[in-house]
DNA sequence: AGCACGCCGACT
DNA sequence: GTCGGCGTGCTC
């Protein structure tokens, strides 16, 4: 039956632990042709009836393959293009490897699904190519002549991405104006300008970014650097074949591929150049498993595929700050030290009658002022102030004794979505009508946090005839126009203003520090710093209601000094990044099994197993980051074997078995 | 996940 | 003596 006597290793599409290894297959006569790895293909497993779909990671002669029993016979190939690149299994099987997850997990998020329409209409166009050869194909997209990347010192940022170096690159504060008149971030042109020079060497440059709004930016700044045909944008918001589309794209090679987390795994067998924008950000750890982050997906893609690698941000992340001091990254920052100007004020309530009445801070309503007024030198313009929460008053609280209002029906956080509305639960929706404390029985309230839509209310107040903005998840504005408004925006969601903002408030940041996370204050000097960093050349940023040493390191662009005092710090307490963490949570007996798998010679400690709820508890692996792989290792064994066990069903039913359950995650972001 | 194999209780 | 219960283990 195997012809040729050619065997076809597959990996098979399966969420299951223990199908997560190459199976050999026989290649018959009639397919020979057609299969190639990398390609699409449906086989037979277990029973000749069941069918699974898998890609075909390489092709042997038989002799060389270890498997000893009959082979069975690939069923169908399901499309000639070869979609599952070699580089990318390479990364999806070593990530999976060092988080005990499946490599199917990854490529699940690397490769989109199959749209028909798309891919005929690809492989029509690429066989007219070939037919055209290759000078066509390379006249169609003509390598523009690329400019210089300012702020750098001469060419240096273009010799280290030529050279392959891996780079910590600052990048400098302020907004642009694009050709096409729209104004995008400093950062967008620095990274765009990287990415155009590596591609216009001939290979592919891949700039990964946490969110959207970003993205946009990149796009606009690219339309002006590079052919459309050359840039591939990759983001959550595109349908499937839209998607398909793009991934094709960058499969037919070297483009510049922009997009959110998934573009670290855009197919590229030229790959020149790997940049994740703001890696310290949150939305850059994946949010499914094996909860891969954006970071260390690059990292591991940089090391097996080379090319240039660069973490960029306004600031350092403590993760990128570990990888300097190792000598893993270069530090670039720019030429001259540019750094916005920043006002440190007290939450001391302005004198000033109407912004007493709107609770804004003096220096604070004094320089939203000055801005939304102009003087002699500076036209008057855009202010922005950044809060903590979306909303109007995420929290309500009792008027009388002053307890925090609580759904009845969830005991969720009460709210009020908006002035004079009836209160509503923040986590499950429900209203309140009718609302009394259950503490003292008072009906009446008061509100405690206030959001966007609260302060844009008060600001609107204290500033009569000004445009109010609100920019939120919710409302989503990409940009402001250079004109008098105040805009109010939650943090991470501020517009990019036309010439910059005269003026940026930074209204709560004490609210903002008060979370208690571990990355909680880089994730505050983040959020600031982006914020500063769209103002105006000159206006001043003002901090509110913080002091202490993040807020002077804030005011001097003290950056490198910031992540690596925090850096010190988490080596003192051994918490990440300066050591790695694993996490293992389910039910007892089987989290236990989990965490005796691992020989405790690889640990530093195991916290817990801690209660999580009634049948769940959580133990946490600590080691060191040479120990990773064994531990990964060990903690999958103890997956597979929990997967394949099944466990006794609970007393009388029969037939229903509940899956055991097992949550790994390596390296959680928000676990302590 | 499915699905087959396999080793102990009541049936023509 | 066999039919069939579901616990156990494998899938190229």
């Amino acid at each position: 039956m195997a012809a040729a006597g050619r065997v076809a290793r597959i990996v098979i599409d399966s969420a299951l632990p223990q199908l997560d290894h190459l199976f050999d297959y026989g290649v018959p006569d009639t397919l020979d042709a057609d299969v190639h790895p990398g390609v699409r293909v449906k086989v037979p497993l277990r029973t000749g009836a069941r069918m699974v779909s898998g890609y075909v990671v390489e092709v042997l002669p038989r002799e060389q393959i270890d498997f000893e029993g009959e082979l069975t016979p690939i069923d169908q190939v399901v499309s000639t293009a070869r979609v599952l690149t070699p580089a990318v299994w390479a990364l999806a099987r070593k990530l999976a490897d060092r988080s005990a997850g499946t490599a199917n997990d990854i490529l699940r998020f690397a490769v989109p699904p199959r749209s028909v329409r798309v891919e005929k209409a690809w492989l029509t166009a690429q066989e007219a190519a070939q037919e055209a050869g290759r000078e066509a194909h390379a006249s169609a997209s003509a390598r523009p002549s690329v400019a210089p990347i300012g702020g750098y010192g001469d060419g240096l940022l273009e010799s280290a991405i030529a050279a392959g170096e891996r780079v910590a690159l600052r990048t400098t504060p302020g907004v642009v104006r694009t050709p096409e008149g729209e104004w995008v971030g400093q950062w967008a042109v620095t990274l765009a300008g990287a990415a155009v020079a590596c591609w216009a060497s001939g290979r592919t440059a891949i700039i990964a970014v946490p969110d959207y709004r970003d993205l946009d930016q990149l796009a606009a700044t690219l339309v002006a650097l590079a052919p459309a045909d050359a840039v591939v944008r990759v983001d959550g918001r595109q349908t499937d074949s839209e998607r398909y589309k793009a991934f094709l794209g960058a499969l037919s090679g070297p483009r510049i591929v922009i997009g959110s987390q998934s573009a670290v795994y855009a197919p590229a067998d030229d790959l020149g150049l790997l940049i994740v924008w703001n890696d310290g950000d949150p939305l850059h750890a994946a949010r499914q498993a094996p909860y891969i982050h954006t970071r260390d997906a690059a990292l591991v893609r940089q090391e097996q595929q080379g090319g240039a690698l660069v973490l960029a941000g306004r600031i350092r992340s403590v993760e990128a700050q570990r990888l300097v001091e190792l000598g893993w990254l270069r530090a670039v920052d720019p030429e001259r030290a540019v750094w916005p100007k920043v006002i440190l004020s007290a939450n001391q309530t302005a004198e000033e009658p109407v912004a007493r009445a709107a609770r804004i801070p003096s220096v604070a309503w004094r320089t939203a002022r000055a801005a939304l007024e102009g003087d002699e030198k500076t036209a008057a313009g855009p202010v922005l102030i950044q809060v903590a929460r979306p909303g109007y008053a995420p929290q309500i609280a009792c008027a009388k004794c002053g307890q925090a209002a609580r759904c009845n029906r969830c005991t969720g956080p009460l709210g009020q979505r908006r002035a004079g509305s009836v209160p509503s639960c923040g986590w499950c929706g429900a209203l309140a009508t009718n609302w009394h404390c259950d503490h003292c029985e008072h009906d009446r309230f008061r509100l405690v946090t206030l959001g966007s839509g609260r302060t844009a209310e008060e600001l609107g107040r204290a500033f009569p005839g000004v445009r109010v903005i609100v920019a939120d998840g919710e409302h989503p504005v990409q940009s402001v126009p250079d004109a008098r408004a105040i805009v109010v925006a939650t943090r991470g969601a501020e517009p990019v203003a036309a010439g910059g903002y005269r003026a940026v408030l930074l209204l709560d940041g004490e609210r903002m520090l008060a979370r208690e996370t571990l990355g909680v204050a880089e994730d505050c000097l983040r959020w600031w710093t982006n914020a500063a960093g769209l103002a105006a050349p000159g206006a001043p940023t003002v901090l509110v209601g913080v002091s202490g040493g993040l807020a002077r390191d804030f005011a001097t662009g003290r950056v490198a000094e910031f992540a690596h005092a925090e850096l010190a710090d988490r080596r003192a307490l051994h918490f990440p990044p300066a050591v790695r963490l694993a996490s293992i949570a389910g039910a007892p007996d089987v989290v236990d099994a989990a965490v005796a798998a691992v020989d405790p010679a690889l640990l530093i400690d195991v916290l817990g197993p801690a209660t999580v709820d009634d049948a769940t508890v959580r133990a946490i692996l600590r080691f060191e980051y040479a120990k990773g792989q064994d531990v990964a290792t060990a903690v999958r064994g103890a997956i597979v074997r929990n997967a394949s066990k099944r466990r006794k069903a609970p007393a009388g039913k029969t037939g229903f078995r509940p899956a055991p359950t097992l949550r790994v995650q390596f390296d959680d972001p928000d676990i302590i």
